[in-house]
DNA sequence: ATCGTTTATGATACCGAGCCTCTTTTATCT
DNA sequence: AGATAAAAGAGGCTCGGTATCATAAACGAT
């Protein structure tokens, strides 16, 4: 019961990473996606929530270094925050909720064969690209909503 | 010869804006487009070309009230610095050369289309979407690329 | 035009995300 | 296990942007 999970810290290495315990974390966080998307102060936070003992500063190290190896994507939505995901080859855009931050993904064919052929009209090569749509989710489960609400409402009976 | 042009004032008065130097000249920056996509600090050190004795802390000042009374468009590129842009009611989508940081706009009326009908099927009411396409612009002529070419050169013959 | 009130300006201090530096700790090779 | 090279953690620093506060400017009333 005390066997760990085969981690994969070939993968670590294999970016010229030696496997740390903060590396191999993160990279689990990421990769058990109960959420997928993560800015550092979260990912920071969920560690320490763990009972993990760890610096910020290396958390922010670690999200650049996996960021560069390629094992995650960088998102700078309108938040100022950079927002983290498991980079799993498949490029997809952004649906972010105005109020939530929640954040759902979507791929549309039609829409990444314009954005080459408007590139190309213009004798640009992307490098890459973001489409990122803005709205208000109607969940009513929403977590992110949830408490959203519940802060509302305690700030309505503090006044 | 010193009558003045008739600035927009009325505009800014109908915001709820006093009609000051500052917010006038900086009104006006954007809209002798020269240059259509400035951040603050390039709209500080523009006035300050041109004479002008303002503080930075007015010009963001006045850049976020310009945005909230609707003049201007703020645009979050992953840059980091905040773009800002004159309001001209007509949507449009930008490429960024991540080389010079020159912005280019374009519209795509089927990627429109397509976004309207994604968010839809998703139960999103979009408030506000942004698709920016990062690229390199191959323009021989581009005053920034020229820039950065002086510059590399500079470091160049100083090692 | 001048006065008085109200609002804006400019200087500076501050804030928050993120990065750099330095000392201590840890992973890896032998 | 010991040596060595890399990484971690703490804290300082940078940079874009905001809040504070004394001074100055705008504008309605006289």
């Amino acid at each position: 019961m005390t066997r760990k999970k085969p981690m994969p810290s070939h993968s670590l290495r294999s970016a010229g990473l030696k496997a740390t315990l903060p590396r191999l974390r993160i990279l689990e966080l990421f990769e058990k996606n109960a959420v997928r998307h993560l800015d550092a102060e979260e990912v920071y936070r969920l560690l320490l929530a763990e009972g993990m003992d760890i610096g910020l500063a290396t958390v922010y190290r670690v999200l650049t270094q996996f960021e560069q190896a390629g094992f995650l994507v960088r998102h700078a939505f309108k938040s100022g925050r950079a927002i983290y995901e498991i980079n799993e080859g498949s490029h997809h855009d952004h649906l972010i909720c105005i109020d939530c931050g929640h954040v759902e993904e979507f791929y549309d064919a039609e829409i990444e064969r314009r954005q080459k052929v408007i590139a190309a009209e213009r004798g640009f090569a992307i490098e890459e690209h973001a489409l990122s749509l803005y709205a208000r989710c109607q969940r009513k489960n929403c977590p992110y909503r949830q408490e959203a609400e519940k802060q509302e409402a305690e700030k309505q009976s503090t006044i």
